[in-house]
DNA sequence: TATTAGCACTCTCTATTAACGAGTGCTAAC
DNA sequence: GTTAGCACTCGTTAATAGAGAGTGCTAATA
């Protein structure tokens, strides 16, 4: 257990080092009203925090610096909420009031936003267009072998994928199927899309037609929605404004770990509501092990859709990223509650 | 003039810089086959050269290397096409073999190809879809108060956007508007769409059917497409791997510059036709006067589409570069050309 | 006359060294 | 329990020297 003088140092420590970036020694310290003791003392405490694994040195006659278990433990238990100006609130609140109504630009403006007023990089877990569901079901054709089919969700995104016809269909057959499809299909999530259409190709098969089938087929092959996580980044320059990234190897590993983590499934697990805090070698991938990543969830009534992030160097204002966080997380649930679900949705 | 000496040196010096990032000296050279030349010739040749400004030295006692106007030369007048080899041109035509039909999809991977075989970071100038024509126009009612507005094209790819439809109008109101839509629009191509909704606007009113007016003016404002460049990019780090972004202020204005050329206007200029190549200062960018970049056009008949790029060092392999590009730009010219005006389209 | 060998000179690069400063740990005094 | 004092460590900076690669010029050579 730590004494409330090594809390004080501890946490005065660490504020001095994000702001700074620049290991903090104890005459340093002792210099602030907050830590009315000698650098001596401080030393003395600095050195029990150094045991216990909250601080480090990096070389034998530095100043100390916040370990990763030294971060944790001020994210853990010294995180008091920042006030967010209101400017910065107008900042944030300005993406709904230009009556956006596309989900999907809101998103990208948010991540801007978010960048510009953290200065770090901004993720947005965007909604999972899975969970959306079949409004309207469409094909219009282009040539006499291939046809774009459409769907358009209850949220009002639109999937489109260009698909080929089986030879010697006619427009009437064509019409058949979106009549059938829209009479089974409307309401169905997306991802229950492709064994849906097998249900319903499995009757028409039923009765024999075997034309619609192949059609069909087709169709299902061009449909199926591949559970990609779309990632939005915003401000991905603002990492080299870091100081701790001025070497472009850091730099080159880390734009890499954001150009692929889509590919790494499941890297966002998306099963915790509220905000989460990853530090260092919590991200288990070894480009990050210098970068912090703070996620918030937002929810449309009872049900997660996304999540928005930012990723920055270990040393990050976390106090001011949670708070912005948690004000535009909240936002984006009001909001987005009322554009997919409003009075008539 | 240049004696074939000069160019003999010109070209041989411009080619070992390009390889390998280091001045080059008259000694080095003279080891060369190709060079059958003491030092000391080679170092009066190199002053020459130097004097008519196609060589630089980057202090009184170093190499030479190449100046712009030196590229430029080399580019003009040395640049012999590189053999691709059949495994190369098999990866670019992969793309194709894929049966990829959206134009879209095809662009995003060329781009991730090019930049694979480069090693440089590619560019992929879209096809402006304002030159698409219209196929077919549907409205899909979300909310009472909300739509979306769905555009095909001829080419299979889709515009929409979610509206807001004014109050008090019903399914019928909307169908009417549908219709009309389809009957005037068909055809036009989509930068013409604002004028051409304006027309029918005018002629609705003539007719005085006030309320259709309002639905049109509501839709008017959310289709109008914006001209704005759309722009792929491949392999962004590309240029963290080249020895003269070492410097991460220069990496970073670079990104920047990136991010935010779409916003300068007419910055690609499409003008010309087949492989253009411009080098540093030729940028007319400050973030760009250590950079070359070469544009391809691509054509579909006799409209031209699009444009692929390479974004490199002023020190990059131009042969390679554009060998490469002439065989994409070729490829894309054709295929592409297959799938839009196909034997049915 | 065109080419080349020789040579003095220039400039970068890489140690090496020395002085400085910020910080530490320890001991003894308060 | 706290703090002043002191010797020590280590990174940083500046100055210095030598090696190496290159140049320009002059004189010798084919």
């Amino acid at each position: 257990m730590l004494t409330n003088r090594q809390l004080l140092i501890l946490q005065v420590t660490v504020d001095d080092f994000i702001e700074t970036a620049q290991p903090v020694g104890s005459r340093q310290l002792s210099k602030k009203e907050e830590v009315p003791f000698s650098p001596a003392t401080i030393r003395n405490e600095m050195a029990d925090l150094e045991e216990m694994g909250f601080l480090e040195k990096t070389h034998t006659s530095s100043g100390r610096v916040p370990s990763q278990k030294g971060y944790r433990y001020y994210v853990d238990n010294m995180l008091t909420p920042q006030r967010i100006t209101k400017n910065e609130i107008k900042q944030i609140r300005s993406v709904f009031e230009e009556r956006m109504v596309e989900t999907e630009q809101i998103i990208r403006k948010s991540a801007a936003i978010l960048s510009e007023l953290t200065n770090y990089t901004s993720i947005m877990l965007g909604l999972d267009v899975r969970k959306h569901r079949v409004k309207r079901f469409s094909i219009v054709p282009l040539t006499d072998d291939s046809a774009v089919a459409i769907i358009v969700t209850d949220s009002g995104h639109v999937e489109n994928r260009v698909f080929s016809i089986p030879e010697s269909f006619t427009a009437s057959d064509i019409e058949r199927m979106v009549n059938l499809i829209n009479e089974h299909l409307v309401g169905v999530h997306l991802h229950e899309l492709p064994s849906k259409l097998e249900a319903v190709t499995i009757a028409v098969l039923r009765q024999k037609n075997g034309r619609l089938n192949d059609l069909l087929g087709s169709l299902n092959k061009a449909m199926t929605i591949e559970h990609e996580d779309k990632v939005y980044y915003g401000g991905k320059m603002q990492l080299l404004n870091q100081p701790e990234f001025n070497d472009v190897e850091k730099a080159r590993s880390i734009m890499y770990w954001m150009d692929h983590v889509n590919q790494i499934p499941g890297l966002f697990h998306l099963d915790q509501k509220g905000i989460q805090i990853r530090i260092g070698t919590e991200n288990n991938h070894l480009a990050m092990e210098d970068c912090s990543i703070i996620t918030a969830s937002y929810e449309i009534g009872e049900e997660q859709m996304g999540s928005i992030a930012i990723i920055g160097p270990t040393r990050m204002d976390y106090r001011r990223v949670v708070s912005l966080l948690d004000v535009m997380s909240g936002d984006l649930s009001r909001e987005l509650s009322k554009i997919l679900h409003g009075p008539y949705g």
